[in-house]
RNA sequence: GUCCCGUUCGUCUAGUCAGGCCUAGGACACAGGGUUUUCAUCCCUGCAACAGGGGUUCGAAUCCCCUACGGGACGCCA
């Protein structure tokens, strides 16, 4: 028996959406799982759409993601080339034996594959006029998810287009057919496609692949209908990029749209994905996105990510927002991401976190404002703590607490009482990072000052 | 409109193929409580689904049929 190939054909014109990923994903999975061959198929037949540009993208991502290929447009092998655009001669050869066949026909300038079977022209709704059509037998495909669908395909269809260019439909069966593809992995929007191809793999005589046909992406309901589309928000995988995102937890998410595990378990690496991944648990119905499961993924990642990882993200994430420049103390920037470590739920909202520690110029937070500081007495807090955060010699943590313990001892108040105001002084918020630690690390000179600017605020 | 595919909590899903172990399990989200003298984490509890109707059967989320709803295809896009 001979080993599986399977293919990943994208075209090169712009972002990677999140199906498109997750297409890559599961035939990676699945050549991986059985240790067969990923090809690595570049559909650029559409000339004009296409740029080096987005195929570096293209392979960037695919990398990021953690993905690899063993056969494809810079790693080579023995059935190329992978850019379609430059497998022309292929095309010709096999749609000569389809003329030989006497299987093609030319109209308006392109070439038209014929279909067996009895004509007739019928109206049709769809396309408001009176179309031929041909009564062929239906085909069956016996797909690896779905089982056996069948379907007749009954109009003749493009192989040829009147530019020269050849179409979809036609490269794709050629392509599957020269490269050896054994299975083909791709979305539900195929399904109706693959009774072409069949009629293709007839003329040809050649014996179809296995074929699997992956659930929709949905839309998140609260957005709109159908499937995703590339406009809406967390469609593309750049944006995750962008986002700070962690690629195992997008590479986590995207696989859990429409798979799951015997198992039930839900964090995964991609080495646990793989050793557990099975075409046939993939789900049939659509899987609807939720941009809440993504980031908590996203958030467990991070919780686990070691700490040069983390450093890294966290000052690429600081440096993306200029709060940071290459002339920041490292070691105050490394003090200050050790003390946000565990309270931040994702590197796209650090910056947002952390801004005050590295600049003046920091956001008051509106509820905090109310819900801290447009209370009765919130100023006289500041007022009693000011003098004696001032009067300290000793700016370490444990002598910041007593400072705040002696005072709640003299007026009988918890220290509560002082620390959400303070906090709010310094950082324009009512929440962070642990209180006595931040208080420290930001300096006694920087602390009075902002609270007493916060005073000369009411005044 | 025609054809194809689908339908379990708000969302992702387990269970469906081999009907009884399902008073339907997990996760996210949401709500409440607890831990934490801050903030977050964390822990506990709760909310919440077999689309509807007919069969078959001692017994159906599971098998069959119909209806409804959702998705896709119907391009000289891929």
């Amino acid at each position: 028996m001979s080993s599986v190939r399977v293919r990943f054909e994208p075209s090169p014109t712009g972002s990677v959406h999140i199906g498109t990923a997750r297409a890559a994903l599961f035939n990676w999975l699945y050549a991986r799982k059985t240790g067969g061959s990923f090809i690595l198929r570049i559909a650029d037949t559409d000339k004009e759409r296409n740029t080096q540009d987005a195929l570096d993208e293209l392979l960037r991502v695919l990398r990021w993601l953690g993905l690899d290929w063993d056969e494809g447009p810079d790693t080579g092998g023995d059935f190329g080339p992978y850019f379609q655009s430059q497998r022309g001669d292929i095309y010709n050869e096999y749609l000569k034996k389809l003329e030989d066949a006497g299987r093609v026909y030319e109209k308006d300038g392109a070439v038209f594959f014929k279909l067996e079977g009895e004509r007739y022209t019928e109206y049709d709704s769809y396309h408001k006029a009176e179309i031929e059509k041909v009564r062929t037998e239906p085909v069956t495909i016996d797909d690896l998810i779905r089982g056996k669908v069948t379907r007749r395909e009954e109009r003749d269809f493009v192989l040829v287009r009147s530019n020269g260019d050849p179409g979809f439909h036609f490269v794709n069966v050629v392509d599957d057919i020269s490269m050896g593809i054994t299975h083909v992995l791709r979305g539900e929007d195929h399904l109706s496609n693959t009774s072409k191809h069949l009629e293709l793999y007839k003329a040809f005589k050649a014996t179809p692949p296995n074929f699997a046909h992956m659930p929709m992406i949905l839309k998140d309901p609260k957005v709109g209908k159908g499937k995703m589309s590339k406009r809406d928000k967390g469609a593309l995988i750049e944006e995750y990029q962008q986002r700070h995102f962690l690629p195992e937890a997008v590479v986590n998410f995207i696989a859990l749209l429409g798979w799951s595990p015997k198992d039930g378990k839900e964090v995964l690496s991609i080495k646990e994905i793989l050793e557990r991944f099975e075409i046939k648990d993939i789900q049939k119905a659509g899987a609807r996105f939720d941009e809440k499961k993504m980031s908590h993924l996203n958030f467990v990642y991070m919780k686990i990510l070691p700490i040069n990882e983390y450093e890294n993200s966290a000052k690429k994430a600081l440096a993306a927002s200029e709060l940071i420049d290459e002339n920041v103390d490292s070691e105050y920037l490394r003090a200050v991401l050790e003390l946000c470590r565990d309270k931040i739920d994702s590197f796209e909202n650090l910056p947002g976190f952390s801004a005050y520690f590295f600049s003046d110029e920091f956001p008051v937070n509106e509820k905090a404002l109310k819900k801290v500081w447009n209370r009765k007495g919130a100023s006289d807090r500041l007022v009693e703590i000011a003098p004696r955060l001032q009067a300290l010699e000793d700016w370490s943590e444990s002598a910041i607490e007593n400072a705040f313990l002696q005072l709640s001892n003299e007026t009988g108040d918890k220290p509560f009482a002082w620390y959400p105001v303070v906090r709010f002084a310094v950082s324009g918020t009512n929440s962070g990072p642990d209180f006595l630690p931040m208080l420290e690390l930001l300096g006694k000179e920087l602390v009075v000052r902002r609270i007493n600017d916060r005073l000369a605020s009411v005044n």
